[in-house]
DNA sequence: CCTGACGTGGCAATAAATTAACACATGTTA
DNA sequence: TAACATGTGTTAATTTATTGCCACGTCAGG
C-alpha cells in the first residue's frame, strides 16, 4: 500500500485547469485556454493538460481533429470532498454553519427556499 | 496599478499552511507543523510561513519566546470567497444546489435543521 | 553567569511546476 | 492536391516552490 497522493498534490495552474474542466464539464485545450484569466501559450496549456492526464486526473476522447478532455472522477464525488474540506477549514466541520454562511452571502429566490424546505422535511423523515 | 495577485497564487504547501491557520485560528510554527499530515522539517515550515508573511497573508505577534501567526484577512471574508468559488466550479453558481449537496453528504441533527428553518424564514421576510 | 531547550534569520540546494519552441499530423478548401 | 489553419508529441529551459543547514537570539533553571 502506497500513499494517497492525489487531489492535493496539484500546483497552481494544474488546479486552475482542473477547476475549469469541472466547471465546463468537458473541454478542448483551446476552450480551457480561453477560459483562463491569464492564459499562457497554447503549448503550455496543452503540456499541463497532458501532465494531468498522466496523473490520472483527466482522460480524453477524440473528436474530429481534436481531443476533448474531461475529469476521470465524477463532479459529484469531487465536489462533496471539496465541500467537506471547506467545512473543516472554515466552519469547524459544521454543516449548518456552512449553510448559514451561504444564506448570508447568496441571494435565494423563492424556488431555492422551497427546495431547501423540502430537504429539511426529508432529513427529518430519515432522521427519526 | 498592478495585477491582483493574491489568494490564488499559492503553491501546495503554502495553501496547506494557510488552511491550517484558518482552521486553528492562530498558531505557532510548531503547532502548524504538528497539524501537517506529512510535515517537512521545522525549518522548512518556518521558511514557508515567513514567505507567506512576506506576501502579506500572515502576520505575527510575539508571545514569550515565540511567534504566533494568524491570517491578515478575516476568516469570514475568505470563507465566503471560497464558498462562492466552489459554487461556481461545481454547482453552476447555484446556492441551493450547494446546500442540497451538503444535505446529501452531511448528517444534520435537529438543531441544525431548526437553525436552517430559521434562516429560510428570515430570507422570506427580507425577500419580500 | 552559563547551559540547554526552543526560537528565529539568512542562505543555499533541490524538487516541482510552468512555460514555450520545434517537428510532425490531420482536416479543410480553393 | 497544395496551402493553410488547427492539433498533437516531444523535449528543453526557466521560474517558482520547497526543503533544510548553520549561526545567532532569548529565556528558564541551576
Amino acid at each position: 500500500m502506497a500513499k494517497k497522493k492525489e487531489s492535493h498534490e496539484l500546483g497552481r495552474r494544474e488546479r486552475q485547469i482542473m477547476e475549469l474542466i469541472y466547471q465546463l464539464g468537458e473541454a478542448s485545450v483551446a476552450q480551457v485556454r480561453e477560459a483562463m484569466p491569464d492564459p499562457p501559450s497554447y503549448s503550455s496549456v496543452r503540456t499541463m493538460i497532458r501532465l494531468l492526464e498522466g496523473k490520472g486526473l483527466l482522460k480524453h476522447r477524440r473528436e474530429g481533429i481534436k481531443y476533448i478532455y474531461q475529469a476521470t472522477q465524477s463532479k459529484r464525488k469531487v465536489s462533496r470532498s471539496a465541500l467537506r474540506h471547506l467545512m473543516t477549514t472554515f466552519f469547524e466541520g459544521s454543516a449548518s454553519e456552512a449553510v448559514a454562511a451561504i444564506f448570508e452571502s447568496e441571494k435565494m429566490d423563492s424556488d431555492d427556499l422551497k427546495r431547501i424546505e423540502a430537504l429539511i422535511k426529508q432529513a427529518r423523515k430519515e432522521g427519526r
